[in-house]
DNA sequence: TGATGCTAACTTTTT
DNA sequence: GTTAGCATCA
């Protein structure tokens, strides 16, 4: 036997070595299924299977990139750089990149990402005269991308009877023509978005027959990973090229399927055998990662969900320790309890930075971790939110690049036409954009006739301008490479020279940023062919790259030792051996749009299922009795999901920051005993905006001033907590951190009360809840 | 026409 | 608490 097949356990080694027909691998948490999968692509190579007929198909790029990397490892060679790896995305734009001339549209076409495409509807609704408040542009895209991911063309969106009536009843009846006038528009801009990657994809291949062909013949052996998120479209396509040779090998975990909002269906993993009969299923059960304690949880957890595969998860690492429950009274509190425990665990238990990992459900919630971990000087890394590919200035560069590789790209030319600022203003761009409309030619079309739109004088001729600058990039495209196009735009558009006057901190930051995309370009014009057959080192590959690119793609710095904060989402497939699940309330986790649907419940906890399967050897489960959200103060109450943790898993005598607060503590005991029922509705009255319209910048400069001159107060040796219901407005009284203040308003409800309070001497005015905070009556 | 300051909306999750 | 988009002023 081949060494790399001895690694493995016997039920990865019978998924590896399985050579032809469909197989499907239901693979646990942790059981090794990248290993699996890298292995049987090198075990094919091996037996001769050409890596220019197997295809390899992941959610994320750096997935893909890892997976390269470990079958070169497995072969000695580097023959796998000939293998068809990636993204559903980036394979199908690859592939569209050579055919879309089939199907109408330019093979350099732009690929939108959401904010593109969010623009451009909100333009199609303007123009409609409608309601951009009832007819929200993300509201719109979301509509969009959800029949898309269904397979569902505008025409077949008007006809559908069931959606019809939804669209009525929502009270936007006109949904429908905003998709198709959406999907004309993008075509004529050369445009496709994400989900059109896959929907013209699936167009390509059931209008053309050869292509079809051509590419069932080519991917002899298809492979892939966490099937339990592929879409409607997905699935199709995959069924589609997989038809001719059958080989279809799907990875997949029903218990980890997290994102069916982006249409993804868990009924394609659960009736793969039914659609491929005789598939060999093999299941992983072995974990590697965890711990017991870790796994019995989880195990308990997913156990709660109705729809799944059964499977067991088991290991034989040991027992381990105890997950641990924190309870604090504030978000910031939490923030102050993760950075302390890790620089606690780092002494004592010499852990790295990087082997800590902060995992919430939303972006927003990374504030406090942000705020608490610089304080104590630990580095981290934030992954996800703002790509670099989505900074302004980055942006703005593209654009240009963009328009010169595709003009026909309306998006794109609008943001860059006047800038840096030319003398065409929104006027003069309204009247051409109507006129585009009118005899429906492009945006850039109609700029080579600026007098048909009624333009003369100064206008006319800054378009004329505009328009011959473009051009002259434009004739580069051809004899020069992508870096020097780039250059030269961006030197000729003063796009440089003007972030480079820029002398503030932030002026500088952006023109590092866009130095650093020229080197990029430069790096990747220089960078030999790593891809197969299809390279070419054009500019329109290169920007139809990067937009498929997300900021946790980026390269190399995996072994930087720092803390690393993510969504749970954006955790999938990683692992760490100290987590930090926060936030763990109800309205957040679970989030507060999915406590009305079994399903989206149910994915909720998977959702909990994976956060606690990232942990191989330390778990913390976290959560906050009120927080900040969008500005105001907000309880909320322990998520259910803690109550499905089975009790003699669950290390309490390490309480965090609440066991010192009595009244807080207690409240939570009867709490945390609810057992799995429905809850009665959290009392949350809104309440009313902090007062005050006018607001004096002298006065907050002058807070803000006294906020960083907080000196510690030292309580007084009487201090004892004084019941809230007694304090009224005016009063005088002692806290034990802000030292001693006067109320100046109290507000909310009998249970809710808010106290404005002003301390002098601890930062300025405070709002503090009474039923939480401690304060004794001193006048 | 451009810069500045204010309001409102925002939070699920991502290719 | 943040940010995008809008209105107002220079």
């Amino acid at each position: 036997m081949q060494d790399y097949l001895k690694e493995l356990n016997e039920k990865q080694r019978e998924a590896a070595a399985h050579m032809d027909g469909p197989l499907m691998i239901v693979a646990g948490a942790g059981s090794g299924k990248t290993k699996v999968l890298t292995t049987r692509i090198a075990h094919l190579m091996k037996q001769g299977i050409d890596a220019f007929n197997i295809l390899a198909l992941t959610f994320t790029n750096k997935a893909a990139a890892e997976m390269k990397e470990r079958i070169e490892k497995i072969l000695g060679n580097n023959e796998a750089r000939n293998l068809y790896i990636g993204t559903f995305h980036s394979v199908f734009a690859r592939i569209l990149r050579a055919e879309a001339h089939k199907i109408g549209y330019p093979n350099s076409f732009t690929i939108y990402d959401s904010d593109d495409a969010k623009s451009l509807l909100k333009s199609v609704i303007n123009e409609n005269n409608l309601d951009d408040k009832l007819y929200k542009p993300q509201y719109v895209y979301g509509r969009i991308s959800a029949a898309k991911n269904n397979l569902m063309g505008p025409i077949e969106y008007m006809q559908d009877h069931f959606i019809q009536q939804e669209d009525a009843r929502s009270g936007r009846p006109l949904l429908g023509q905003l998709y198709a006038q959406y999907a004309a528009r993008c075509f004529r801009n050369g445009a496709m978005d994400f989900d059109d990657l896959l929907f013209k994809m699936y167009e390509l291949l059931v209008k053309h027959p050869d292509v079809l062909a051509k590419y069932q013949h080519k991917f002899r052996y298809i492979l892939i990973d966490e099937y339990q998120d592929t879409n409607i479209a997905q699935y199709q396509i995959i069924k589609m090229l997989g038809a001719v040779h059958e080989n279809i090998c799907v990875v997949g975990d029903d218990a980890q399927s997290i994102y069916s909002f982006r249409g993804a269906t868990i009924e394609n993993i659960l009736k793969f055998q039914k659609d491929y009969e005789g598939a060999k299923v093999v299941k992983l059960e072995q974990n590697y990662r965890s711990t017991q304690n870790i796994l019995n949880v989880a195990n308990k957890v997913i156990g709660l969900n109705k729809n799944q595969i059964p499977k067991n998860l088991w290991t034989d690492n040991g027992e381990g320790e105890k997950l641990k429950l924190v309870r604090t009274l504030t978000d910031n509190d939490e923030g102050r309890f993760v950075a302390d425990a890790i620089a606690e665990q780092k002494l004592r238990n010499h852990y790295h930075n990087k082997d800590f990992a902060i995992l919430y459900r939303t972006n927003a919630q990374s504030r406090s971790f942000e705020e608490s971990l610089r304080r104590l000087n630990i580095p981290y890394r934030i992954f996800g939110g703002l790509s670099f590919y989505q900074r302004k200035e980055i942006k703005d560069f593209v654009a240009y690049l963009r328009v010169v590789v595709n003009p026909q790209d309306e998006e794109a030319l609008k943001r860059i036409i006047n800038y840096p600022v030319r003398g065409i203003g929104k006027t003069s761009m309204e009247r051409v954009i109507i006129v585009a409309n009118e005899q429906n030619i492009t945006f850039w079309d109609a700029l080579q006739q600026p007098q048909l739109a009624g333009l003369k004088g100064a206008a006319a001729a800054a378009i004329e301008q505009f328009v011959i600058m473009i051009r002259s990039f434009q004739a580069m495209l051809t004899k020069s490479d992508a870096y020097e196009v780039a250059f030269t735009v961006g030197k000729h558009t003063n796009l440089v020279k003007e972030l480079y006057n820029d002398k503030s901190v932030e002026g500088l930051a952006r023109y590092e940023n866009v130095q650093e995309l020229l080197n990029a370009i430069k790096e990747y014009t220089e960078t030999p062919d790593e891809e197969g057959e299809l390279t070419d080192k054009s500019l329109g590959t290169y920007l139809q790259n990067i937009t498929l690119l997300t900021d946790a793609d980026k390269n190399g710095d995996e072994d930087q030792d720092v803390v690393k904060l993510m969504t749970i989402h954006a955790a999938k497939g990683l692992e760490f051996p100290c987590v930090f699940a926060v936030g763990l309330e109800e309205n957040i986790f679970p989030s507060a749009m999915s406590l009305y649907d079994r399903e989206d419940l149910e994915e909720e906890r998977r959702l909990f299922y994976v956060v606690i399967t990232r942990a191989k050897h330390r778990l913390w489960l976290s959560f906050a009795n009120s927080r900040y959200r969008f500005g105001s103060l907000v309880q909320n109450e322990p998520s259910r999901f803690i109550d499905e943790v089975p009790q003699e898993y669950i290390d309490r005598s390490f309480a965090g920051l609440a066991g010192a607060r009595t009244g807080a503590v207690a409240r939570n005991a009867a709490a945390q005993q609810r057992t799995f029922t429905p809850r009665e509705k959290a009392p949350q009255q809104a309440r009313p905006a902090a007062s005050g319209g006018t607001s004096d910048v002298a006065r907050v400069m002058a807070q803000k001033q006294a906020q960083a001159q907080i000196t510690t107060h030292v309580p007084s040796a009487n201090f004892t907590a004084s019941d809230p219901e007694d304090m009224e407005e005016g009063m005088r009284v002692e806290h034990q951190k802000f030292g001693i203040g006067t109320i100046k308003k109290l507000e909310g409800g009998a249970h809710n009360r808010i106290a404005t309070i002003s301390f002098p001497t601890g930062g300025g005015d405070k709002k503090i809840m009474l039923a939480y905070a401690k304060l004794m009556i001193l006048s």
